[in-house]
DNA sequence: CGCAGCCTTGACAAATGTCAACAAACGTGG
DNA sequence: CCACGTTTGTTGACATTTGTCAAGGCTGCG
């Protein structure tokens, strides 16, 4: 692990406040390790052995009942996920797979459960952290409960558009496969839903997506904080 | 307060490990309140001033956007509510009302904060208590991107036996109207969807239902749990 | 070049939502 | 305790949405 990667981890609001010394003991006995796309990192039903942070790259957390199988979430750097598991010494509720080449840290669960009772301060860190992932959850379940596929899209794109650079040329981050499923839809339903969408001046080509009229979908797509907003 | 109703609370897994003056400490500045039915006590997009706890009776967490409504998940005594909000110090992001008649002792949202800076176990205990909502939700977010509106209720029946008698003769526990919601169908569609479970041995009568051959049921709903178990 | 996987489109099927009608259950005020 | 109106639950007919299957074009990679 370069002493860049350990800065930028030492960033995130976990560890901030963590003296120096006791971040180096809880990293005692972690692997940072780079992997090829594709990789299944864990699969559900496993043992949280470990908590994990991507720090370059993407990770697909995602789920299977029968023959189904959906995404949940996608992690992106720099971000741990499947902290609850850890925290419960549980077995993990889903599965992680790379979406590109990647590079992961893996502390063992063991030390990040040590640090929270020696360091208070770390137990509101993590309290925090969970807190907000479960506000994201929440989200998402409002998000698929309440809205159409087109409309999941709609505001899908504009939420994308915001994190870009706001001026309508969004670029997918992913392939639409994987964001139908993301969408909780099949990926014939995805197409069908950037059709619907284009009387409200959506034009896509490839990963390229222009939203002519941001007004005009934002009208339909009635996006609201407490869906779309990724704060708060 | 009754000294019984303090002694219930104190039981919860996150104020157990409390000494007792902290405890009072935390409760300085609450109200124990008691609500009739079908009242609301949160309005989603206010801010979090108070953790709320089920004491008695039955508290519905649920949504809107645009003129859909949807409900989240069901609180039941004696447990929290809207922990992540009160943590984060930001707005709801679901509504709550009361389903029955019920007593509600809320927490003003500082005197949890501070008790959680204080005292390192109790951040320890809510670092548990979320991580465990957290995956309450991961689970409800499964079962609704991975089963039909039919295999939803199949496994919620089964559920339900397993929590009330296991012997077969389930009595649902809320109209079905909220079952429907809570399931993501309409009332319409819960009515055929028990209808449709009628070859599996399913017989409903008002809020009664009876499943003659579990195994049966079991065959077709394929339960896991991933999904399924209350617990892990 | 040729294969494999992704994406799109069309035709069709299945699931789910909507609207209307009505019966049953419930709560309220007499 | 009854009568009344309101709400809930059920059913049928139908519309809409979503999923499935098949085909074909495109792209990227060996």
């Amino acid at each position: 692990m370069r002493p860049e990667n350990r800065r930028q981890v030492k960033e995130l609001t976990l560890f901030r406040a963590m003296p120096d010394a006791a971040f180096d003991r809880l990293l005692a006995g972690s692997f940072f390790q780079r992997f090829p796309a594709h990789v299944v990192l864990i699969r559900e039903g496993d043992l949280a052995d470990f908590l994990h942070i991507v720090i370059d790259g993407g990770v697909e957390l995602f789920s299977n009942w029968r023959d189904h199988e959906t995404t949940i979430s996608i992690a992106r750097p720099i971000s741990t996920f499947i902290l609850a598991a850890v925290v419960k010494d549980a077995p993990y509720l889903m599965s992680a797979r790379t979406l590109d080449a990647s590079s992961i840290l893996m502390i063992p669960s063991e030390n990040i459960r040590t640090a929270m009772l020696d360091d208070s301060a770390f137990g509101v860190a993590m309290v925090d952290e969970l807190a907000a992932c479960f506000r994201e959850i929440v989200k998402a379940q409002k998000n698929l409960k309440l809205r159409s596929g087109v409309e999941r899209l709609a505001n899908y794109l504009l939420r994308l558009d915001a994190e870009q650079r706001n001026d309508g040329r969004v670029v997918l981050p992913f392939e639409k496969k994987l964001l139908a499923s993301l969408l909780n839809m099949t990926p014939e339903n995805l197409s069908r839903a950037f059709a619907t969408l284009k009387p409200y001046g959506v034009a896509v080509s490839a990963a390229a997506v222009e939203i002519a009229n941001p007004g005009d979908l934002r009208r339909f797509a009635k996006p609201t904080p407490l869906i779309d907003d990724p704060k708060s």
